[in-house]
DNA sequence: TCAAAAGTGTTGGAACTACACCCATGA
DNA sequence: TCATGGGTGTAGTTCCAACACTTTTGA
């Protein structure tokens, strides 16, 4: 194509930042959480929106949602998938032509809880219980419901549970994170029996001991075996620099590959 | 945002199309095909490569892939649905910096078989089996792959099959639908009662008569029932002129909804 | 010894698979 | 009447939800 043609939008790359918290209201159980940043300027100035900035030169797409994960909480991404890309010409709010168009490249990731308790909460950034957001800027409600859906959707056929828990823990603790996604109870029996013939965790031969009850078995996650719908695509290692369980994050639904180009 | 940035990419916008078709050498059974188109300039120049162009101001995303389909094909899709964002910095030939980069947003999408027969295929547009393609420019045998992937696996659990097919249809016609996107034949009484089941397909109460066996019923699409799948999101017409079946083609991983901004 | 959670066993129902079998038409 | 696919019946299997029950600790 012709190289110097004038850009048709601007490039900016947003993140839906999960994390399970306990809220101490509830009663100790864990609810998903996320971040939201404040905006300081024109449209929708003052009102809480999601994580994000433009695309920098010479930035790959997840690594641009990395960093922008990183700059909000302080955070490492345990887990980062793409999720959609937003670009309809019609803006959001009334004044048409008044603001450049941008198109929205959204991410979603999942750190870990332990990590998050003590993420930056600094001046123009909050954490919000995410199904219970306040109405935020341009379509990011909308956006982020998506997100919720994805997560919950996946968590059901895939194994991206662990993201939020440290390295070893008890069946009980996983059972507590689906629990939190799902919004609903699970059977303790089905779900180690399920989890079990999954493959996903392998026990450690340690317990766990402090409880007042019998000692739960200590599992880590099996990271010898590939998520079970991998899908045609090769692997490709994350672009950011800590990549711990992002190994295997990459999706079935969307999985980063080298860049393509269109003439 | 600052508006007047200057842009860190070109957007792009690129689109695997999906049609079946005969093939006369493998005795009729139907097969995926896909239309490509021939690159005449600089890199990969000769080689064929998915249908795009880059984004024009003031186009939507979605408009901008079913008029990238209409361009190559002269065809309107049944089904589309955004794939995936690509956007690696790193370019596919080797001369780094020579080319600006580009971001391509790619969709995939479904053209009815018989339409498909007389489309055009002109000078630098060639039809080829999806599974059987020679070496493209850029990454694009990976992300037909990927899309090729996406397809069999939503046809699975969901119902974008009869997008191939006309208004009105048996249901083995719909079954070898699904037998040339799955590869593997399919035992008629189940997929009859699955498909029942699934409340998919109403039965028209006439029959299709002519053939030299007991006349099937003929159905149509009933399109009174969403996707099972259709998930939290909103529903949204699709931006292209013509939306006959595309009224349901939103699906549970990739909806469009309206543009997000970020700053 | 009791409360509480870990962990095991068992059962019934839903969904899917394979395949036998009858039905209705054209030749 | 026969070949051919349309269409129905049915038994075996597998998977999953529900729940009773046993085990092991701390208090």
């Amino acid at each position: 194509m012709a190289a110097h043609e004038h850009a048709s939008a601007m490039l900016a790359v947003s993140t839906v930042i999960f994390a399970l918290r306990s809220d101490e209201q509830t009663g100790g159980e864990p609810q998903v959480w996320l971040p939201l940043v404040r905006r300081i300027r024109d449209p929708y100035e003052g009102c809480w929106a999601l994580p994000g900035g433009p695309l920098r030169i010479g930035e790959d797409l997840a690594y641009a949602a990395a960093r922008t994960l990183g700059d909000t909480t302080g955070l490492t991404p345990r887990y980062l998938e793409q999720l959609y890309t937003f670009g309809d010409a019609v803006r959001s709010p009334g004044a048409p032509g008044s603001v450049e168009r941008v198109v929205s490249i959204v991410y979603w990731a999942l750190v870990g809880s332990a990590e998050a308790e003590q993420a930056t909460a600094g001046e123009n950034v909050g954490w919000f219980a995410a199904d219970d957001l306040p109405r935020l800027a341009f379509d990011h409600n909308v956006i982020v419901e998506y997100a919720l859906w994805r997560l919950r959707t996946k968590m059901e056929y895939s194994r991206i549970a662990h993201a939020f828990l440290g390295e070893r823990f008890t069946l009980a603790q996983l059972r507590e994170v689906h629990e939190a996604v799902l919004g609903r109870p699970l059977d303790p029996a089905n779900f180690r029996r399920t989890i079990e013939a999954s493959g996903a965790v392998v026990p450690t031969g340690d317990y766990l001991t402090g409880t007042r009850h019998r000692p739960p078995r200590l599992y880590r996650y099996n990271d010898s075996i590939d998520l079970a719908d991998a899908g045609p695509l090769p692997r490709q290692q994350p672009p950011y620099e800590s990549r711990q369980a992002l190994g295997s994050a990459q999706s079935p639904e969307q999985r980063p590959t080298p860049e393509s180009e269109q003439s």
